[in-house]
RNA sequence: GCCCGGGUGGCGGAAUCGGUAGACGCGGAGGUCUCAAACACCUCUGGCCGCAAGGUCGUGCGGGUUCGACUCCCGCCCUGGGCACCA
């Protein structure tokens, strides 16, 4: 718009001194400097906090892309400010800082695309959002400030990485030991080694094996979403619907790889069982609950014909007589050596053999058909049932039935035993497959919902639901008539007993695939020797700095060539020398990076002790800041804010880490937080004209009912605010229209924190004029001198003074800020509608309660009033009881439930006197209409209601 | 499909041990100031009927409990999010 070639608006109407964006924006950078200057928030390294306790309040940190802030990001770091500012008001010792979460793919991308080094680009972000959130005014301490990008940072994330590499998880004591503790087991005998052997009978690499089986962290090969043409493998998330990579639109396989994982199932239960413990939202336990899906069954053995016996994994082993047939996932071990070479039979239905020769065609045919598919493709291919016959017969222990033994994509691989018995009549997958190939379907929970209980060839649907035990019967057991819960106690009853089942916990959760053939993370601490056998780089030797290469580009090869990350070409950092305790030999590096999560997992405990270079945290620091409380209390962060976008991933892996460290004797926190709040998101209109291109929002205008861009009508939509939907509004426009403790204010008042709502930049005014009016009601505009006076306040004001402390004090505890606000607001209003000098016992309490939402306004008129020392540690206002004592009470009284009339009588009237004092109010005489009164309520304090006789 | 949230004026939202629905803010209308505009300030602002006094309807929909229901119970609808062949 061309404001700026219009002559410039006569500056003199304005007086010199209203708080304008202009002197705000000189208040804020005055006050930002003297806080830079005095260290106001920086945190003593102190393990004592003095009577009023500490607290260590977090924020999710942030990644520093090149798009900079918009006003949605800071949302949530202007609420833990907040509240910081209020918590040291209120005597407490506060560690609240922000680092960056630096490793990642969009740098790495860019250097790719500009050569740019990634580095470069980042520390460039980096530098830009700590000017955009140091405009904020921010209390954040800024020497614990950490980039996970930092040498000092990265390795100490190594040194975490090489506890985890070097431990084991004791399923007898249900924690973590050093690996050696497992060494010391195998070579006592008193642990069995992977094959049975003993310890002493071990080549070296075979005990190396012996060992990474167990490890926490260990290399195994697994099936991943692999990228040719990319030359690396994808998260799920990279991976489109149709099966390629989000970028470059390349084909993706499932393919096995070696990659490292991480042992985290090891950790299931506790996972889950500790999420008690934890006063997280409950939406987001859910949500871990679910992901790590724990299901109690039963481990089945069916004996195939010729082979090994089979284990299935079922959670209705009530349903065992009607399991028809079997099935195994098409990567199960079985199919790799046990499939014949002929069809058994010469009139198999034509259906079981997929059209194929030989059993073993034709399973060869259906893995190969499988393999080619992505997850996504596999999931979403539900419609058509599909599945071979594998050749073999197993047999179903409870019926002694021959049954055929299937494999069909539905099963999967990781999950249970990778094989299930199948009972069409109760399980809707099964049934399909059933229906699709013709296999018997016979009920045993006789169905109440009106279909035949035992013939099935008229279901349309399987029967999941319960019902009575019917046909499941042998000479050894019988569960006929018994409910399906009574039904799976016996069977499994009789299963242990003849060494044919046992009882079974399963988690959906997988170990977790830790590396990536990227560039821009961080190097795994491990070489290899001449035989492949991995080696922990020693602590001493850390960090393993990341080095440079010419090209970040991970090498696009053929499709069976193993990948080659970017680091695999930097030859000279490759080869190494070391002497890890036999002398000097030559090593290969590890060329893998790790995963963006890597630092996010433990950087709570950095900013604990940032500056320590012999250890990751000082487990002194570490318990005074971290450690638990009373008796069943985890420990960890006392507030964490930040997206439920985490709720499982981040939030997952980082208690993983936590609970690893602690059973190794590093921590004495359980959790890694203890308080868990998500804030809601900041979203905007978007609009488009009519070919559906955005335009810029900030030139639509509301106009008829609609609205228009140059007079086009455009529609408007909502969604993410930034570039692409041309709607971004960054922080540093309203710093500058209106000044950084306007928009804090605004953020603020906008709605609970824990709700999204839409962006409006036209409301944003309305906290501005607020402490346009605060300014006035204690400063003269023209002069800048305060007009507060020394007179106490009439009674009225005090009360509402004393009432608003006590109620912001109770909304600021609870995080409702803009209720907060709104009290300060109705002070104010007060205060600007007596038109008269405001009492300094008004003046000084209104500016400090602010001060937590507008710092810079709040220590400018703190200082004007006369006071030298800084606002941030002045202790917040506190009610005089004796002043929330109201001296009448009004009630509204109802008639037959509607509100006729109101009465105000002195507080501490009895019952009695309100009751006649209502009755006598003409209005209710009138509502009443001569009606005959049947009943009164008085609730004291509240409401009177008169209830006129019927009729 | 399963599991969590959430539906209140034109808009963001307030009020839930059941007790005057719409605090506070935006927007809107009118006014003051100004040559004028912007800023600022003042008044009004849920719908309908009414000159007014007042009446009446009203918290997604339909029932219920209660002197009294946004709040509790039953049955629906819509919507946001998460998970999704987990045997």
């Amino acid at each position: 718009m061309a404001t700026d070639t219009l002559p410039t608006p006569a500056e003199e109407d304005v007086p010199p001194q209203r708080y304008s964006g202009l002197l705000a924006g000189e208040i804020e950078a005055r006050w930002q400097a003297r806080w830079a200057a005095d260290g106001t928030f920086v945190v003593p390294r102190t393990t004592d906090a003095g009577p009023g306790g500490k607290f260590f309040l977090m924020d999710m940190f942030p990644y520093p892309s090149d798009a900079g802030l918009h006003v949605g990001h800071p949302l949530g770091y202007i609420a833990t400010d907040v509240y910081g500012r209020y918590l040291r008001m209120t005597g407490h010792t506060v560690l609240h800082t922000l680092g960056y979460d630096a490793y990642g793919l969009p740098a790495e991308q860019y250097a790719i695309a500009t050569g740019t080094h990634p580095r470069v680009t980042t520390e460039a972000n980096i530098a830009r959002y700590r000017r955009q959130i140091g405009r904020l005014g921010l209390a954040h301490d800024p020497t614990r400030s950490v980039a996970t990008t930092d040498e000092s940072f990265y390795r100490w994330t190594q040194w975490i990485f090489l506890q985890i590499y070097g431990s084991w998880y004791d399923e007898t004591q249900g924690r973590a030991r050093p690996i050696r503790d497992l060494i010391a087991g195998y070579e006592a005998g008193e642990l069995t080694t992977p094959d049975g052997r003993r310890w002493s009978e071990l080549s070296s690499v075979e005990r190396a094996a012996a060992l990474d089986a167990r490890r926490l962290a260990y290399r195994s090969k697994v099936p991943v979403n692999w990228c040719p043409g990319l030359g690396t493998v994808l998260a799920n998330e990279e991976v489109t619907a149709e099966g390629r990579s989000e970028i470059g639109n390349f084909p993706v396989l499932r393919r096995e790889l070696t990659q490292w994982m991480m042992r985290i199932t090891a950790y299931a239960d506790r996972l889950l069982a500790d999420l008690d413990r934890l006063d997280w939202p409950e939406s987001v336990k859910t949500m871990q609950r679910n992901w790590i899906g724990r299901s109690e069954g039963v481990q089945i053995l069916f004996p195939v014909e010729g082979q090994e016996p089979l284990e299935v994994f079922t959670t209705r082993p009530d349903t065992l007589f009607g399991a028809t047939y079997v099935v195994v996932a098409p990567e199960h071990p079985l199919l790799d050596r046990a499939v014949p070479e002929a069809w058994p039979d010469a009139d198999l239905p034509e259906r079981w053999r997929a059209g194929e020769a030989s059993p073993r065609r034709a399973v060869e045919a259906y893995r190969a058909r499988v393999a080619a598919m992505s997850e996504r493709d596999r999931q979403a291919a539900t419609g058509d049932r599909t599945g071979v016959f594998s050749g073999l017969y197993a047999t179903n222990p409870a019926t002694g039935e021959r049954i055929a033994v299937f494999v069909a994509d539905y099963v999967l691989a990781g999950y249970g035993t990778g094989a299930i018995m199948a009972v069409p009549a109760h399980d809707q997958r099964d049934f399909e497959l059933a229906r699709a190939l013709d296999l018997p379907i016979r009920p045993v929970v006789a169905a109440g919902d009106g279909r035949d209980p035992r013939d099935a060839s008229s279901w349309a649907d399987a029967y999941p639901g319960a019902g009575e035990l019917i046909c499941s019967a042998n000479g050894h057991v019988s569960l006929d008539g018994l409910g399906v819960d009574e039904a799976k106690r016996r069977i499994v009853t009789w299963l242990e007993g003849e060494g044919l089942g046992a009882a079974r916990v399963t988690y959906k959760l997988r170990d977790w695939l830790f590396s990536r053939q990227r560039y821009w993370g961080e190097p795994f601490p491990i070489v290899y020797d001449d035989e492949g056998v991995a080696h922990p780089v020693p602590e001493t030797m850390l960090p393993v700095t990341l080095p440079d290469v010419d090209d970040y580009r991970p090498r696009a090869t053929d499709l069976d060539a193993e990948p080659q990350p970017p680091l695999s070409r930097a030859e000279e950092w490759v080869q190494v020398t070391l002497d890890l305790g036999d002398g000097s030999r030559r090593y290969r590096r590890e060329t893998n990076t790790m995963p963006q999560w890597a630092g996010s997992c433990w950087y709570e405990l950095r900013y604990l002790d940032p500056d320590n270079e012999e250890r990751f945290v000082d487990p002194e620091i570490e318990r005074f800041w971290m450690g638990p409380r009373d008796g069943d209390d985890t420990g960890g962060v006392d507030l964490y804010v930040g997206g439920v976008e985490h709720a499982v991933l981040h939030l997952l892996y980082s208690r993983f880490w936590h609970k690893v460290l602690f059973d190794l004797g590093q921590l004495s926190s359980e959790e890694p937080f203890r308080r868990l709040f998500n804030q809601g998101y900041i979203q905007a209109y978007a609009y488009t004209d009519r070919r559906g291109v955005h335009v810029r929002a900030d030139e639509v205008v509301e106009r008829d009912g609609g609205f228009w861009y140059h007079d086009e009508p455009v529609e408007r939509h909502y969604g993410k605010m930034g570039k692409s939907l041309k709607n971004g509004v960054s922080p540093d426009e309203m710093c500058d229209l209106y000044g950084a403790d306007t928009l804090r204010l605004y953020e603020m008042a906008m709605g609970p924190l824990d709700v999204s709502r839409p962006w409006e930049t036209r409301a944003v005014v309305g906290s501005h004029r607020f402490l346009q009016r605060v300014w006035r009601n204690l400063l003269d505009e023209h002069t800048g001198v305060p007009t507060v006076v020394d007179e106490p306040p009439d009674a009225e004001t005090d009360r509402l003074l004393h009432a608003t402390i006590a109620a912001v004090r109770t909304e600021m505890e609870h995080l409702r800020f803009n209720t907060a606000i709104a009290r300060l607001i109705e002070l104010n209003n007060h205060l600007t509608a007596q038109a008269a000098p405001v009492a300094r016992a008004v003046a000084e309490p209104l500016v400090a309660m602010l001060a937590p939402f507008a710092p810079h306004a709040a220590e400018e008129l703190w200082s004007r009033l006369g006071h030298h020392r800084g606002l941030a540690f002045e202790p917040f206002p506190v009610a005089d009881p004796a002043k929330l004592v109201a001296t009448t009470v009004t009630y509204p009284v109802q008639v037959a439930g509607k509100v006729r009339g109101s009465l105000e009588v002195p507080a501490g009237s009895d019952e009695q006197s309100v009751r006649d004092a209502a009755l006598a109010l003409p209005k209710v005489r009138r509502a009443l209409a001569g009606r005959a009164v049947a009943k009164v309520v008085v609730v004291q304090g509240r409401i009177v209601s008169v209830v006129p006789a019927a009729g």
